[in-house]
DNA sequence: GTTCCTGCAAAAGCTTTGCAGAAGA
DNA sequence: TCTTCTGCAAAGCTTTTGCAGGAAC
């Protein structure tokens, strides 16, 4: 999917952070890779084609991204923060022997529980661990 | 709810992890207070009755805890681990303006994706976040 | 007596901060 | 010109590790 660049500095403006070069490569990094990736792997790939770029600015690039919500953190595991595109309805796997983690399709918002008739959710994150189907052959 | 210390410390020996008198005092702390933790709350607390305790004990019978089943790490949000005691069928919701974790009742068994067919699902975590009711009335 | 646990200190990681210079609007 | 961004180094946190003494079985 190509990113709708208008629309995206339109959304940072709101907020005054700047769609700088960088920014625009972490962001288009995150897009054709959709394999939600550690601050680390961004920086080690972003650093091969941007010899000057500096793990600073991956973090303040990732953090402004989240800001204005084009960027979503997945908390899935406790010592590894992952990025992910913000993108609609679905759920995260994280295969316990290879580690990859896969997206899957729910309609999230029929998600229901009595309990929470009188909160207001604003975020629904779903993270499912087990054994993926290609480590369940070998 | 009582813990069944016979039953916990069978299910302890199967993993050469003692109960010893500090990890009963964290499973206990776990027990009593359904308030999802992080290390930090629960050290303190303990801290008061068990003034030789160190954060390290903390860690050490957290992990044991969590390695045999006893206890689950909620990674709801990147910068804080918390700790919740092993119960059936919940979901989590964090308030974003008081910080407060809720459990909510789910039929987490209900939760398909014709995306996981062939995968073998071992864990699912449900994280919402929002506002709680007490913080929409303010 | 052997194994596991505890607690201190140190080490290891990851993320943020301060700041001076550079870049962008 | 004013604001924001970048990159280095340093600081701040959380968690783990090494190790010697102690406790449990």
């Amino acid at each position: 999917m190509k990113l709708n660049l208008e629309e995206i500095t339109k959304e940072l403006k709101n907020k005054n952070i700047r769609l700088s070069h960088h920014r625009l490569k972490v962001l288009e990094f995150l897009n054709d890779n959709r394999i939600h990736p550690t601050v680390d792997q961004i920086y080690i790939q972003l650093h091969k084609e941007l010899p000057t770029l500096s793990k600073t600015t991956v973090y303040n690039s990732l953090n402004a991204l989240v800001d204005a919500g084009l960027v979503k953190v997945l908390t899935i595991e406790d010592n590894e923060t992952r990025y992910d595109i913000v993108t609609d309805n679905h759920g995260h796997f994280k295969c316990e022997s290879c580690g990859k983690i896969y997206d899957f399709e729910i309609n999230l918002s029929s998600f229901q529980s009595k309990d929470l008739d009188d909160f207001k959710i604003n975020n629904r994150d779903i993270y499912f661990k087990g054994i993926c189907p290609d480590c369940i052959q070998q």
